[in-house]
DNA sequence: ATGCATCCTGTAGTGACTACAGGAGCAAGT
DNA sequence: ACTTGCTCCTGTAGTCACTACAGGATGCAT
């Protein structure tokens, strides 16, 4: 049994957060000493790293919580994961689809300027206009 | 001098939007008929498009009002112009590449997934022991 | 006894909207 | 004149996932 601050720094995620996690309801109730102070055990550790790892993925709090879920059923839940996991990994592939798309227009923005002119390529593009 | 509905179709801002913005002096006031209508010149539609560009460039929207302002000085502000568009393209770069790499965390992870097994390997990925 | 680190609660702020509730005004058709 | 339906108004609260204090209590080492 470890205080918060030492199960912040096992489970990369912070004080802060943690407590977070616990008004939100995110993770369970932590116990406290008698003095009021929160302690966490191993299995709680384990449970803000994995937490930790699907925010990392870009998983949302709301699908991190229902990973977690699935790994404490007893079976049968790999299907329900995978689910999950692809339709995740559609929309990163969309954000970055879009991302790119963005790139390559700002790309073509400031290459403009860079030609030494007198007016602004890029504020003119901005102000065009057409709709 | 068109309603706010018609502004929003003309910009592509929702109502909601620009009405938010007015709130947060991110445009001006915008005047009023007597019963209490706001109404928009095309000086401001134009000004709601520009601010609609810029964040569909992905610029926030304190650096979409700064480049607004530059649009607005008699000279020489192309230098900076350039400059925030450089800084802008450099993040949205540093962002491309976290995305791509989560992409390929996201493709192993779901590629483990697809080979009939009984147990579940992202879940045994998310829960893993090392920090 | 002192000092410093760590912990507590509670509240407010972030960015950029979005979504109502509840009410008033306007324009067109009957 | 009246009704119907659209647009508009204000004000507030919600979204997401934290982050940042303020102000105070506790724990541990010297």
């Amino acid at each position: 049994m470890v205080a918060i601050g030492e199960a912040s720094r096992l489970s990369g995620v912070s004080i802060e957060t943690i407590r977070y996690y616990e008004r939100e309801g995110i993770i369970s109730k932590a116990g406290r000493t008698a003095a009021g102070r929160r302690t966490y055990s191993d299995a709680e550790i384990s449970e803000l790293r994995f937490i930790k790892r699907c925010r990392d993925l870009g998983f949302s709090i709301h699908n991190a919580v229902a990973l977690r879920s699935l790994a404490h059923e007893p079976a049968g839940a790999c299907e329900t994961v995978e689910q999950l996991g692809r339709k995740h990994l559609t929309e990163v592939q969309a954000k970055l689809a879009e991302l790119r798309q963005l790139e390559s227009a700002l790309v073509e923005l400031v290459a403009n300027c860079e030609k030494g002119r007198r007016d602004c390529p890029m504020l003119d593009a901005l102000m065009g206009q057409n709709p």
